[in-house]
DNA sequence: GCCACCCTATTCAAATTTGAATATAATAAG
DNA sequence: CTTATTATATTCAAATTTGAATAGGGTGGC
């Protein structure tokens, strides 16, 4: 669904062909906040264009590339775009984490291996924080607010998994991981 | 693959049919890290005994319900959830958050819609953050280490989520969504 | 005493996502 | 000059998720 969103929002600004949607994505970084997927992309918007949300609006043939099929947002898109906006604002949808279960399950196996993952992990985190505080400023004169919002809330997701991540990594070392009845302490 | 997980996680402690496992995930308030969708459950548990990663033990019959199937780990299966507990622990996957792509376009539609929904969404994150804590506080002496992480990690990405939310209905009540060059003052 | 709703247990079709395959051009590296 | 990588553009089968259907039993309220 937030790829059909993303997809809305992107034509409202000017037409354009599935494989450019992907350049933009890339662009302004949206590719952190939305799996980017060219068969969920492609897929999306055929599915877009048969309930007319979308319309073709010209295909450049080429005799050595594939045809590029460019597309407009209709007015009927422009609804669904408003739906789909308040629809994902309604949904408390749990952030489902993938790690949490493994993390859950993690004691049972050897701590060695977890450990150096567990580093591994908290390097590219250490990065991903990094990288998002600096996609932040170098936005905040370019990007409106909303925009913006996204940015830094992303850094501060970031930086909660960091956090989380050390003393994670704290227990593993010390072995602790299967002890009980001790608080954490953040 | 995280139910797949969770299943072979639960089987270590003791044989299970597939509906006692939804029982247990929600007793261990499980179902609150991963979706907890009977469809996924079932054909993961199917996908399980085809690959001999469990067995099963014993069919209960019964005139006037369905049969219980109870099924066990298997060594192979025991191999796999080291497998698999690793492999999440490994691949970095960016937290994709929903809602992110929604607040982005929000300044395009209504934004008195918006406002009454983010309300509606803080006061529900603010449900879940004191219910988060309460789950925390009350296992302290109870689960190993290694899920009280979970429940405190829980915790503060809830309470992040609740001051980003904050955040933004400031913004939209102030009908400055579409503003540029501010940073955002946490 | 009966109506509505929740619990037990599983199945299924339809929607969606994944991951890889396809083909060619341009650019860079050695 | 040749080879490797990256960029252009899309398609497809297979895996997985979703959401609803099924079906009988128990329970609490009016």
């Amino acid at each position: 669904m937030s790829m059909k969103l993303l997809i809305l929002g992107l034509l409202l600004e000017r037409d354009m062909h599935p494989y450019e949607i992907t350049l933009v994505m890339k662009e302004r970084t949206m590719d952190q906040f939305i799996k980017l997927q060219m068969g969920s992309l492609y897929y999306a918007v055929d599915k877009l264009a048969e309930g007319s949300h979308i319309e073709a609006v010209e295909v450049i043939r080429s005799t050595d590339r594939p045809d590029k099929t460019i597309y407009r947002i209709t007015d009927k898109g422009k609804e669904l775009m408003e739906q789909l906006i308040l629809q994902q604002i309604k949904k408390s949808d749990q952030l489902h984490h993938p790690l949490y279960m493994a993390l859950a399950l993690s004691r049972y196996i050897d701590q060695e291996k977890v450990e150096r993952l567990l580093e591994e992990r908290i390097r590219e985190t250490e990065h991903q924080v990094n990288f998002a505080y600096q996609v932040y400023e170098e936005h905040i004169s370019i990007v409106p607010r909303s925009a913006l919002h996204l940015m830094y809330g992303r850094y501060e997701h970031c930086l909660t998994e960091l956090k989380w991540l050390k003393r994670l990594h704290e227990d593993v070392v010390a072995r602790r991981m299967s002890d009980k009845g001790s608080p954490i302490i953040p």
